[in-house]
DNA sequence: TGGCATAGGGATAAATTTATCTCCTATGCT
DNA sequence: AGCATAGGAGATAAATTTATCCCTATGCCA
């Protein structure tokens, strides 16, 4: 396994927030848990752009870090499912505000990011499902 | 300048948020301003593991993505200035919120990261500077 | 004049994170 | 057999982010 070189910053609840956020899908693999997607396989459905191993990667640092709870049904074919923790749960209302401040601003947003010369292009498509699903419930 | 090859996922607010805060210092930048330490030197002073090369680079990220604004005083020696744009506002509750969560649940999370074996060592000693200010208001 | 403070930035190396590819378990269906 | 589903993980490559080093400029002070 990969052992860090620099030590990790922890000094004030920004860097550890920071940390336990920290993954390309870490937030949108909580707002999936949120919202009771919660078997592997149906994760990666609702983020088609991330790869099994990554999201396997991500979510076990999650649970590493006391997020998330894994529970391995002893079943065949095998059936696993992820739940947030209480902490995991506390996290929620940041999560939630990323979303709308995300959303809320999305125009200015998309036209800055776009101006950034090292981002040449963007994708779209994933987390539609469940914002779909946000949104019929 | 180094250019993306892999196309930047702005589908939900998630991510778009995730874009504008992925920097390993700017939650403590912005933090930063918010409290009116807005010039460079005030500001390595404040985050004093951070070199000055970075914080230059993240802070150019954040001025492009209009989060913060630059202010550029014709004077000898030069004096330049921070200041959060009214995005960059919004952003506050967020990062305040990032703040108490982590403070609030710092004892678990020290554990937790420190069980981690890719961490071998933690460090501290920055940050503290705007803890004591913050404290003081 | 050497040293410090102010501020900025290019080049390059190192560290870290993601992606890709391969292989494994086991059952059931065609 | 061959493929699908369900879930996992090692090895390695590529991408991205941070760290290091070095150089620019002006003015002040001992």
């Amino acid at each position: 396994m990969y052992e860090r070189k620099i030590p990790l910053t922890i000094d004030c609840g920004l860097h550890l927030t920071r940390e336990v956020l920290n993954g390309k899908w870490k937030p949108a693999l909580l707002n999936a848990l949120s919202m009771e997607v919660r078997r592997p396989s149906e994760i990666l459905r609702l983020l088609p752009e991330a790869t099994r191993r990554v999201l396997n990667v991500q979510l076990k640092e999650l649970e590493n870090h006391g997020i998330i709870e894994k529970k391995i049904y002893a079943q065949l074919p095998p059936k696993v499912e992820y739940f947030l923790t209480e902490i995991g749960w506390s996290l929620m209302p940041m999560i939630d505000a990323m979303n709308q401040w995300g959303d809320a601003h999305r125009t200015f947003l998309e036209t800055v990011i776009k101006q950034d010369p090292k981002v040449v292009k963007t994708a779209k498509s994933a987390c539609l499902a469940y914002r779909q699903m946000a949104v019929a419930k």
